[in-house]
Order: structure tokens, then sequence, then C-alpha cells
DNA sequence: CCCCCCCC
């Protein structure tokens, strides 16, 4: 093991941020394991590149199966093949993100050269045999022993099987016993001999067996429909070869949906292979699987760095801008604010849907709105704005470019991936305090660039002179008063027409739009809402949504409040006042009884995010005393 | 066997 060359110099250079040879070779003296976020181990690095040594290295937790599998340990010299580094509380840190193994620690036997600790040490670094330094504890008292390395494919007793009985073999510890027209558990031998590459999967290849990992596993739904009803989850994997999306239904759900775990790798056979629907499955395969009876699911136990984990293919935050809506792209961003949980109704199947939106940043300065639905919304809660990536987010165009996450797409929070950690250093040295623009909503660009922050008192000095137009802008002030009287009206039920109809009196509407009448309306909101600030105060409209929005409840609800409860749509109404909101208004002249007057209506509503307000007046500050 | 991907 003589003659090792460590790359001398690369640890001053990465801690300096100078530009760092490509492959670096650096020895590990050891290393420990930190608590982190998510449950997931994290590894810090002791690393010496025969010059200095430093402790504040991390392993990026992909990597984690090299500690646990004993190929690093002490002395143990590699070739970092990818890394970043960044500074944390002021402290710089090297991520390693990829590495090769030059030489087994245990082969190399002793520390490379007299490295000096790097920079704030303040104590000298310990040099004697057998001991790590202080970061560093010997790996002895760590790792258990690695699972040998020659085994393909695991042993009997971790077998998931397909049948019913797999409960009691694991309680009672006895061999199982096939029920009578099932087919026995693979072989080992069988297994390993089977396994064929994703791509290679078609309907006539029976007896195949994958090795794939699980890079996404959808909620588990449930259906009900002329058909018949029952529940399925669907999970999406790869190889080095493709991707193909795998579903399991009703009984496959309860025995294999806890048990299959995400980004795990597993040996799959026995399934059925039957064509994509391309509409519904945005994997590359011709085909999708199913878990039958019979499916077998392995997890696989030996070394599986040789399967590939997800990839993204990221597309900025401000090129989402010219992607077409419908087509689902990949994207990581900050996770700047999110909103509450709401629940909606969806207009389809009248099933109540839980939603959030998150809006995320990247270093375009252009942030986007993305949906979360589900328990992935219910779930959601992250102050320590977290870094999001999402596998195929949906694009829609709702109010400018909007992302909203299909049952297909992955998300995922603070990734151990380079994309991530550059994010993280530029958010938290300067991207936290930038003045970004929205794609999504208020603020946004469009309609004739941004709209300008007004203050109530020069709102209403606005002069308006493009009749048709109008001017927009935006305004952070607090909903003094609503006006009762026509917050709500009775519109033509048909689609699209939203007119107020004539109450004939005899249980009849009639629309004069459509000259209609008809037994049934909708009921719809247009609010009078008076805003103030600290200048002056203004009235302005809020249509059916904003309306909504601002009295938190659906029209239908309110629409029966309003002819039935009088006092609790009074309720309503007092419980709406007060709050503060960054609004988009329109602001036109209109025409009213031979007066032409300024009428503002709302176009966007959102209720304040203080902390993202407060933001915004320092960076006005700071910009206007620069 | 789902096949909806929602709401503003």
């Amino acid at each position: 093991m003589a003659n090792i060359q460590l790359t001398r110099g690369i640890i001053g250079k990465a801690m300096r941020d100078e530009e760092v040879p490509a492959q670096p070779i650096i020895q590990i003296l050891g290393f420990k394991k930190i608590s982190a976020q998510g449950g997931q181990d994290r590894y810090r690095l002791h690393v010496s590149d025969g010059e200095f040594s430093h402790s504040f290295a991390m392993l990026a937790t992909q990597l984690n199966h090299l500690v646990h599998d004993n190929v690093i340990e002490q002395f143990t010299v590699v070739k970092v093949e990818k890394m970043v580094c960044n500074t944390m509380n002021n402290k710089r840190i090297m991520i390693i993100l990829q590495l090769d193994v030059v030489a087994q620690g245990r082969d190399v036997g002793a520390k490379i050269g007299n490295p000096v600790s790097w920079g704030e040490t303040p104590h000298p670094e310990p040099t004697g045999n057998g001991t790590n330094g202080r970061s560093a504890p010997a790996p002895t008292a760590a790792p258990t022993p690695a699972p040998a390395k020659a085994m393909n494919a695991p042993s009997g007793s971790s077998f998931y099987g397909s049948n019913s009985n797999n409960k009691s073999m694991n309680g009672g510890g006895k061999p199982q016993q096939s029920p009578k027209s099932q087919r026995p558990p693979l072989s080992n031998q069988e297994l390993a001999g089977s396994v064929i590459p994703i791509r290679d999967i078609n309907p006539y290849a029976n007896r195949v067996t994958i090795r794939a990992r699980v890079v996404n596993k959808g909620e588990i739904k449930t259906w009900s429909n002329s058909r018949g009803e029952g529940k399925l989850f669907s999970m999406e994997m790869l190889d080095d070869s493709g991707e193909i999306r795998m579903t399991g239904f009703n009984q496959s759900v309860d025995q294999y949906y806890d048990m299959i775990e995400v980004n795990h790798v597993y040996y799959i056979s026995r399934f059925s292979v039957k064509n994509a629907n391309k509409s519904f499955n945005s994997t590359a395969h011709d085909y999708e699987l199913s878990f039958t009876n019979d499916t077998q699911v392995i997890p696989c136990l030996e070394d599986d760095s040789d399967v590939p984990t997800l990839s993204y293919n990221f597309v900025t935050i401000e090129n989402i801008e010219n992607v077409e809506a419908e087509k689902t792209i990949d994207v990581v961003g900050v996770c700047k604010h999110y909103s509450d949980c709401q629940t909606i109704v969806s207009r389809n199947t009248g099933k109540e849907l839980k939603k959030r939106e998150i809006t995320l940043i990247d270093q375009t300065c252009k942030e986007i709105n993305l949906t979360i639905w589900g328990k992935t919304a219910e779930d959601f809660c992250d102050d320590s704005q977290p870094i999001i990536a999402v596998k195929a987010a949906k694009v829609s165009d709702f109010n400018g470019k909007s992302l909203s996450l299909l049952q297909s797409s992955a998300l995922h929070i603070n990734p151990d991936i380079s994309e991530a950690h550059v994010l993280r250093g530029w958010f938290d040295k300067d991207g936290h305090s930038i003045i970004s623009q929205s794609l999504s909503g208020a603020g946004r660009v469009g309609g004739g660039g941004p709209a300008p922050f007004k203050l109530a008192a020069e709102a209403n000095e606005v002069t308006t002179v493009d009749m048709e137009k109008g001017d927009y802008f935006m305004s952070k002030v607090t909903l003094m008063a609503i006006k009762r009287d026509n917050a709500v009206y009775k519109a033509c039920n048909t689609d699209k027409c939203n007119k107020k109809v004539m109450d004939l009196g005899n249980g009849m509407y009639r629309c004069e739009k459509c000259s209609k009448e008809t037994p049934n309306y909708k009921s719809r909101l247009m609010l009078n809402c008076n805003f103030a600030d600290f200048t002056d105060n203004f009235w302005a409209t809020a249509f059916q949504d904003h309306g909504e929005s601002i009295l938190g409840d659906t029209s239908e609800k309110l629409g029966d409040m309003f002819d039935n409860r009088s006092d609790e749509f009074d309720a309503v109404i007092k419980e709406a006042l007060f709050s503060q909101y960054i609004i988009k208004f329109r602001s036109r002249m209109e025409n009213y009884n031979n007066e032409t007057r300024k009428k503002f209506t709302i176009v966007d509503l959102n209720k304040i995010n203080h902390a993202e307000y407060c933001k915004q007046l320092l960076a006005d500050i700071r910009e206007s005393s620069a």
C-alpha cells in the first residue's frame, strides 16, 4: 500500500472557496454518525489531503451504505468524483456526493503524511495510532458486520411472500405451507437467474424477475364506479435500463403497501404485464405491471449501488414561464412559504379534496406556486424553508404559471443532491433577502408588466384614461367594511352564464340573457368592500372567487344563509373584517347614470404574509438608502 | 379492476 498520493492542498483550496482539482484523492481519518433531519443517519467525515485535515466534511446520505458496508473505514483512501462546498454557520463544509474507493482502510492501515488540522481548530490534532481525532470515534464502535458480499439474493427468511400465510409464517417461524393452487416461492437461484432489465419487460416474457429501485409510491386510492369498487396504489421503479409503473389492487395493497419503501431495491417476479395507457402513465415504458396473487417481492439485501436512484431533469423556475400547460417537469426550489391546508370540493366528483399551496424560489429570483394534494398536503409542515425537489410536476397556466402535483409526481424535502446543496447555499447567503417575482398570482409579470405598489391615497389619485384596459396596482390594505345588501345575488344556472336572474315570484327565475325561465338558480357573490391603509380608503368589488376567499365559505352556503339565516350571514361578514391583504386591483373608468366614475375591482387577493411583507419592506429600505 | 389529478 505504499505510494498512495493524496491530492495535497485540496482541503485548503476548498476551504478558501478556490477551484479544486477534479477527482482529488483524500484519506478518511475517521467518521461520526450525527443526528439528522428526517430520521436519516448522516455521517460527518474527518478527511485529510496529507497536508491538512478537516472534520467538517459530510457524506451525502445516499452514500451511507459505504459506511454500513465497511467500505468507508478508518484510513480508507478515496477519489472524490463529486462534491460541493457550502458555508454553514460561518464554517465551510464539504459535502461528498460521489466517490470511488482507491484503497481500503484495512489495507492502508495508517495515516498518510502528517496533516495539520485546518483553520479554527483550537487544539492540536491528536496523532495517536488507532484514534480518529475528536470528532470521529473509532469505526469499530459503530458499524455492524456487513452482509456477505457474495450473496446474490436474500435468504428465505426475509421473503415477503405471495400469500396470506405470510404473517403466521413470520410469527411461528415455521416453514411456509403453500396453499393449494399457489406456486412455491422462487429459490435464490431461480431469482438470480431470471433477472431481466426493465427495458425488456413485455407481455410474453414469463417467469422473469426485475431488480428495481422504487422511486415513487403513490397514496392509496379508493374508487367506486359502475364496475365495482376497491382500492389501489401505484409505484414507479427503475433500473439502469429504464423505468416502469406497477399497480396493486385491493389485497395487494394490504400485502405490499407498507412493506415497500421508496428508494429501496427489490426483486419482483410473477407480475402481470399490460399496455401502458400513455395518457395516465408518465413513464417511458410501453408496458406497465400489476401485482397478482402470486407476485413475489423480495428486498435486495446486497449492495444495490449499481441500481440508479431517481434522477432529475430540472427546469429553472424562470424557464417554467416558457413551458406549455399540461406538460410535466422537474423543479427544485426553496419553500419560501406555504399556505394552510384547505378543503375544497371537486367540481367533477363532488369529493372533498385537501390542498396546500407552496411557494418555491430559485436562483433565477423567480417564484412559482406549487399545489400539493391529499395526505401530502395535510402532513406538510416545515417552517425551516426546506429545499423541495419535485419529479414530474404538472405545469398549469392558472394565474400566470403554476405547478401542481399529480399522483405520479414525487416530492422530496431536502434531497441530498448537489442542486439542493447549491440552492441552500444561495438562499441562506443571498436568496432569502432578494426581491423576487412570482410567475403565479399577485405580483407576477404579465398584462403589461408587474403592477406597482400603491398606497390608498395614491390609488385614489389615479385618473385612468384607458377605459378599456384599465390600470393595475397592488396594495397592502385592511378590510374595513362589506356592504351587506346585494352581497349575494341569484344568477342564471346555465353553464358560463352568471347573469342576475329575475325572481318571478312563482318559484321560477328568468334569465334575460338566455331568455330562459327555470326553477333553478345559483348563488353568486359580489361584495362591495371598503379597504384602507394609513393614508386613505376606497371601495372595491370582490366577485365570486375572491368573495369566497374573503368570507371563507362557498357562495352556495352563503346564499342559503343570506336568504334564510340573516344573523348568521351578518356574523360571517363581521368575522371577515379587519383582515389584512395584499391585493391586486384593476382601476377602470366606468359610465354609470351618465356619470364617469373610477371603479376598483379585485383581480387577485392574498391574505398578508407578514414575514414576507416585512422582508420586502426591508429590501425597499435597503434599496432606497443605497 | 384505476385512468380522477381536482380548487381558485
